[in-house]
RNA sequence: CGGGGCGUGGCGCAGCCUGGUAGCGCGCACCGUUCGGGUCGGUGAGGUCCCCGGUUCAAAUCCGGGCGCCCCGACCA
């Protein structure tokens, strides 16, 4: 009645971001926690998301020429212990299969039964099973460059689950490639690090840091692990993509050799690279606020959703709803029909628009008879933060929304970028300041630190201290000759990017 | 694997200390009222009070055992 301004969201991410990003999540009905520890579940509106990002991510993966495949879910032991290092770095998060049979009990409990002559791992990551089938199918420099991608599950068996964040088994898609030089597997390997970054920036209207990660952040049997690092509006920094140079270490595991134009026997070079649904849970803090997610346009499963406001007669709002939305579906926006949808639930009209807020559809356009008698339609766009409701002129309404949603696209693109920009420090030279920075309490506005570095290993214990990690170095900076690291205070090897991560 | 906490209608919780046989909010259904900023009122449906055992005339409540889950730390796309 009084229209007081209220949040859809509890508790605001000035209150307590954490907890904040659990309530967006549930209410947006992106995913859920459930039914097994750790694990998630979709929901429509979440899996829409994704689906629209699966598609965006494959063009971009199939036009580098890669091809899509299916591996097997499970690997067997033996396969995986070929690696030292990976398993190493996979063995504590672990799922294994022992049994396959379940026997009925004297009390009617199931319990297995037969057990397998070897465990099968379930897959934490396939570079052990994709080698070994690359390893039959290259037998020639002429079989390469080998360049496969699938889309698939995973799981680890995280000890600690987080929803869309870290849970124990998630969506992805994992490339793997082979090749015959090493100067071809490194191309590779920075190649799809840029197609994860234009998905990141362009479609997710997310702005990311490409860099090289330190040794310690390396994935297990990697030379070389590259990053994209976006900031979350609390000042932390998400991994949101990777892309590996594997050098020999799978290749000599699994015996991937062929015979090059000068007849001899040489091992490929190999690569992988993946991006997870943990990519949703950068768009919800990077995007969403205190009224719930905002879904840049291009992953949007709905881009406009129409509210019908009937009285006595419905029929006449219902077809004008209708043939507003036949309107918007003739229009096309980035190669795609503009995705509208009426609304005709039996609920109530501000109801509905306050889940379509909640659920972060760009456009919420609602329709009543006063809008048909005025010629206008009521628009409210989901960037703007008082929600405000515009009548605009039903005419060339439909044509108006393709260059709305464009505004909006670039719009969280630059509001994202500029929070990036502001929040990277690189005015921090002394411990004293890196320590003060990385000290504030956790839901004031904390950031990034870019300073020189030694890489030197005494650093790591000052940087665990203040739970801080070397995010990567980035690519493209240029250290001053005489660069003092930020830490140590003597001389520095590379400028890094310094941050909380999740 | 260490340290805390909790298991009561779909969800969130109170009741437990001081036993007497179950209640609140949200949600859901129906009626009316509202309906264009997220109404209001009424009615109603829905529960093995985690499981097993014990004490007692009587246990959600006390005692013993078990199971499950959550939070904090080490690991992590």
């Amino acid at each position: 009645m009084e229209g007081k301004a209220k949040t859809g969201i509890s508790p605001t991410r000035a209150e307590d971001f954490p907890q904040w990003f659990q309530s967006v999540v549930r209410d947006a009905e992106v995913a859920e926690l459930d039914h097994v520890r750790g694990a998630m579940v979709i929901r429509p509106w979440g899996y829409g998301i994704w689906e629209l990002m699966q598609r965006a991510l494959d063009d971009g993966i199939k036009e580098t020429g890669a091809v899509n495949a299916y591996f097997p879910l499970f690997i067997p032991l033996s396969y995986f212990e070929e690696e030292a290092k990976h398993v190493e770095g996979f063995a504590k998060e672990m799922a294994v299969v022992t049994h396959h049979r379940l026997e009925q009990g004297a009390d009617g409990s199931l319990h297995p039964a037969a057990e397998l002559p070897e465990p099968l791992i379930v897959r934490p990551t396939s570079e052990t099973i994709i080698g070994r089938s690359f390893a039959k199918w290259i037998n020639s420099y002429r079989d390469l460059p080998l360049m496969v991608n699938q889309w698939c599950n995973i799981v680890r068996w995280e000890l600690r689950p987080r929803v869309l964040l870290r849970t124990t088994e998630f969506l992805w898609q994992e490339g793997h490639t082979a090749h015959a030089t090493e100067e071809e597997a490194l191309e590779e390997t920075r190649r799809m690090l840029h197609v994860y970054r234009d998905f990141a920036e362009s479609v997710l209207a997310i702005p990311v840091i490409a860099g090289e990660k330190p040794e310690s952040e390396r994935f297990p049997g990697a030379e070389i692990t590259l990053s994209i690092e976006a900031m979350m509006q609390d000042g932390k920094a998400l991994q949101s993509g990777t892309s590996h140079y594997l050098g020999q270490n799978f290749s000599g595991a699994m015996e991937m050799d062929f015979t090059d134009e000068d007849g001899e026997q040489k091992l490929c070079f190999t690569t992988s690279w993946g991006l997870s649904t943990r990519m949703m849970g950068a768009v919800v803090m990077t995007h969403a606020d205190d009224n719930g997610l905002r879904v840049p346009p291009r992953v949007a499963p709905q881009q406009v959703r129409i509210v019908p406001i009937t009285r006595d007669d419905p029929a006449p709002v219902m077809a004008a709803a209708a043939q507003l939305q036949a309107e918007l579906g003739e229009r096309a926006w980035m190669g795609a029909a503009v995705r509208a949808a009426v609304d005709s639930r039996d609920r109530k009209p501000a109801e509905k628009r306050w889940e379509w807020i909640r659920k972060g559809v760009p456009l919420v356009i609602e329709l009543g008879e006063r809008d048909i008698e005025q010629g206008v339609v009521t628009m409210t766009r989901r960037d703007d933060p008082e929600l405000t409701r515009d009548a605009i002129p039903r005419d060339g309404a439909a044509e108006g929304v393709t260059g709305v949603l464009e505004d909006m696209q670039t719009g969280y693109f630059e509001e994202a970028s500029t929070r990036l920009r502001e929040r990277t420090r690189d005015d921090i030279t002394t411990l004293d300041e890196f320590r003060e920075f990385f000290s504030v309490e956790e839901t004031e506005s904390g950031g990034f630190v870019k300073a020189p570095w030694s890489e030197e290993p005494e650093t790591e214990k000052t940087m665990a201290e203040l739970g801080v990690t070397v995010r990567c170095i980035p690519f493209g900076e240029q250290l001053p000759p005489d660069a003092r690291c930020v830490i140590t205070g003597g001389a520095a090897r590379v400028m890094a990017i310094f941050a909380k991560a999740y």
